[in-house]
DNA sequence: TAAGATTCTGTGAACGTGCACAGTAAGGCA
DNA sequence: TGCCTTACTGTGCACGTTCACAGAATCTTA
């Protein structure tokens, strides 16, 4: 059986069809007795709008998409893109768009993203752990708006964007290590192509100065692995590192296995601090004092940003919201 | 400027709308002249097909559906989830099928999926920790083929699925448990009315019989805070349980702190069995004893089993993947 | 050579919608 | 009464494809 369209529709409310599609869009200038008339008509012929059919005319698609610019493997270690991708679902239903997810983490995905967005296949971008100098920016060139969730270094200016205050909290955790007395303070960034990486060593030394050394500094990428690498090294080349900064609660975690490892007990020999306040930070031994990033509202501050440009905004300015230190027991 | 259409890639080309369709849809009977001439044109055009002209005359929409089935505060709890994201994007888009996410947590949003889906907006639709009696199920009626992770109780035999074996799973664990002597063995569950909180339960039971009587069960709903919880009433039914087999990693994760606060020590006061080999199975202290779900290949089963029906398979069996015992720390 | 098969091509008709436009009816007002 | 506005309705066209069909050109075979 066939799926009933706008003229079934118009046929069994005796309207034409303009005057349904009028209804269907909100239009005024519909009489009462069409509108109820049309209404029923609709839920007895149990009608659904055909999508394709109207973004071929329209030339909106009612969707948006999410690009994911991590590499495969990596992808979603970090827990934080689930709260993302769980607002993002949500207020984007609120307006009726659909959310579709696509990876862009070699040339080939990067190029079927380029494909879709520039063949107008989503009416907006939302870019996620987009990289400094990555080419997908460029090539996305002027197409639907786009924002990111968090910096895109290189194009702060262009693409809209919502963030936690990577320095503050970097700051904070670090002044609160200078408060409690610790002398050496280390810190494991994260990749020093990303906001995180970057901002947050830059908060790191703006309290330390001079005390932040190369030799008390070690990287690492996000993952836990590299945590605990990343520890690793630090002990071996300044034994006598009393608190640890550590740019992420995952590679924290690896950074108390490191230390466990190496027989130094937390906080009492070495004070390790987080950050995100991600599920990690309560399921670890000791439990992470860390730096809560605000995640929900960043990735509200984001979609809004999004829908505002969807709706024809022009320039925005991006989102910088506030951290907060959470005081658990590893410092 | 406008973007180009078929008619242009055929005018460049100098050949026929007809040709440059038929190019496009790898349909043979195209002379290598005009194949030639047609991929110049389409490369100096940057021609892209328009999916939405095409979905309106073929009926297919070159996108799948995940539904995601837990209430919005819940989603994502359960790192799991982002094995299978990954896993169905990377696996459908090599078939040119982008991944659209819905939630269906409740009433409203579940009216929202059927509208999409019967609208004909998704060739397929994949269902995701849809619990039993979920009135989504009978809504979606006679659409596009549906595949789940995981099986959809009182559905099984209509809806393929790729699942582990639950059952094989909670026995491996429950006979370690009594190969080392434990005495007392409770177990903390997951929903009843999901696959993994009724069947790992089952395997439990079958594995001790008249032993595992109800004092010694208690419920959860996979959260952390729940096996926390429960572990808490369970020490407080039966302060002398000496072993307790934890639904999920991140309940358990739960049950180590109750544990803790209760001043009993893992494993020699209480050994602590998990279920999932999740990333939390390693950063709680001590390290979990799990089961290890195949994740990863329960994810891509479950792509291939959506792929099948969508090129017309008729019924499939369901896949059910074995479980591993992963000995760590705390058992 | 004629007839048939094979390979390739172009054309018109859908697919289901929104939008511009024209048109009708009713009401207000001079 | 005649005219203008307001409220509402119907119609034709365009959006960019695919597909069935018909036709042309070339090749095969009796």
């Amino acid at each position: 059986m066939k799926r009933p369209t706008i003229h079934d529709v118009a046929a069994a409310a005796g309207v034409s069809r303009g005057t349904v599609s009028r209804l269907l869009n909100g239009d005024k200038y519909v009489s009462p007795a069409a509108r109820v008339a049309i209404e029923r008509a609709i839920s007895e012929t149990g009608y659904i709008v055909n999508r394709a059919a109207r973004s071929l005319v329209t030339q909106r698609t009612g969707s948006v998409v999410m690009v994911l610019s991590e590499p495969y493997e990596k992808l979603f270690e970090d827990p934080n893109y689930s709260t993302l991708i769980r607002v993002s679902i949500k207020m984007l239903a609120e307006r009726d768009l659909s959310l579709v997810m696509m990876l862009a983490g070699d040339a080939a995905e990067r190029e079927r993203v380029v494909r879709f967005v520039r063949g107008g296949h989503a009416d907006g971008v939302l870019l996620v752990s987009t990289h400094a100098g990555d080419p997908l920016v460029e090539a996305l060139g002027s197409g639907p708006p786009a924002v990111s969730c968090g910096a895109v270094i290189g194009h702060e200016s262009v693409i809209p964007y919502a963030a936690a205050d990577e320095r503050l909290g970097a700051r904070q955790m670090t002044e609160y290590f200078v408060a409690q007395g610790r002398r050496r303070i280390a810190m494991i960034t994260g990749p020093m192509d990303t906001p995180g990486g970057i901002q947050r060593l830059e908060g790191f030394a703006e309290v330390l100065g001079r005390r932040a050394t190369s030799k008390l500094i070690a990287h690492g990428d996000w993952t836990q692995a590299s945590g605990e690498r990343a520890m690793a090294g630090l002990l071996e080349r300044t034994p006598d590192i009393d608190a640890v900064f550590v740019a992420s609660d995952l590679m924290a975690a690896g950074a108390l296995a490191a230390l466990r490892a190496a027989g130094r007990s937390v906080p009492e020999d070495v004070a390790v601090g987080g950050f995100d306040d991600s599920s990690v930070a309560v399921s670890t031994h000791p439990p992470l004092t860390t730096i809560r990033q605000p995640l929900t509202e960043m990735a509200q501050e984001t979609i809004r940003l999004l829908l505002a440009l969807i709706d024809g905004a022009g320039h925005l300015e991006p989102v910088i919201l506030p951290t907060e230190l959470v005081i658990r027991e590893s410092a």
